[in-house]
DNA sequence: TGAAAATATGAACAAATGCTCATATATTAT
DNA sequence: ATAATATATGAGCATTTGTTCATATTTTCA
């Protein structure tokens, strides 16, 4: 969309709009992907379920910084747990994050692309 | 997405999430929609474009405060303004904004209705 | 030109956020 | 039982965030 042109939105969409919590719970949902440890943790998990060990490790922070990100996510319904002896397995919960996630990485090639020339 | 059940990511995507500037510039969109104020701005904005006075009547909230917030979108290159007599339109600069928006407020919707029961 | 209307912006501040540190809990192996 | 490993959690803290208040700036109209 450029210079004016503007989107149609769905009768369906249109109805959510006007529905508070509905626009809530989306706020959070974007909340949730709006951190960079959150967000590398999320790509992590749409690849495979991982450990929280596995996952301190793609993100380069400590353990107890990724169990409270974990546990946000948890609270909000996006990443379960299940324990497979000491380690504790986490797994995305939600269809919808991959496909945000791709969209707005999509968003991003592009702006980075323009931003460097 | 449920039970183990993993998702396939694009090649393409996968070297976004390898790239640090496109990883940050990801979650800078998430954080613009992370809010609610934002959001309605945006969503507004989806519909048609829109003068701040429009705006600050669909939000509810104080001239400032939604001059304030349309000045992080200008600056993130989600809205872009033109003047029109003592007005400022504002619109949409980003295609991407109003599918990120239809598919988090589609995650809301089951969200809220599996909550409520 | 001067007043009114619309918008922008800086300062200040309370609330929220993300991290670290210390410590608790849970599981396995000795 | 005890130690070691993996994870969770509460408190504290520095930073960020979203708002309000006061005040600029811009445009129109009398």
């Amino acid at each position: 969309m450029r210079e004016g042109h503007t989107v149609e939105v769905d009768e369906l969409i249109e109805s959510y709009l006007s529905n508070e919590d509905i626009v809530y719970e989306a706020t959070q949902i974007f909340d949730a992907l709006s951190d960079y440890t959150r967000f590398q943790i999320l790509s992590a998990l749409c690849v495979e379920s991982k450990s929280v060990s596995e996952l301190k490790d793609i993100c380069h922070v400590t353990q107890s910084a990724i169990s409270h990100q974990l546990r946000l996510l948890r609270d909000r319904g996006l990443v379960f747990a299940r324990r497979e002896g000491q380690r504790v397995i986490y797994a995305l919960s939600d269809e919808h994050v991959a496909t945000l996630m791709r969209v707005g990485l999509e968003h991003a090639a592009e702006a980075v692309s323009v931003e460097g020339e």
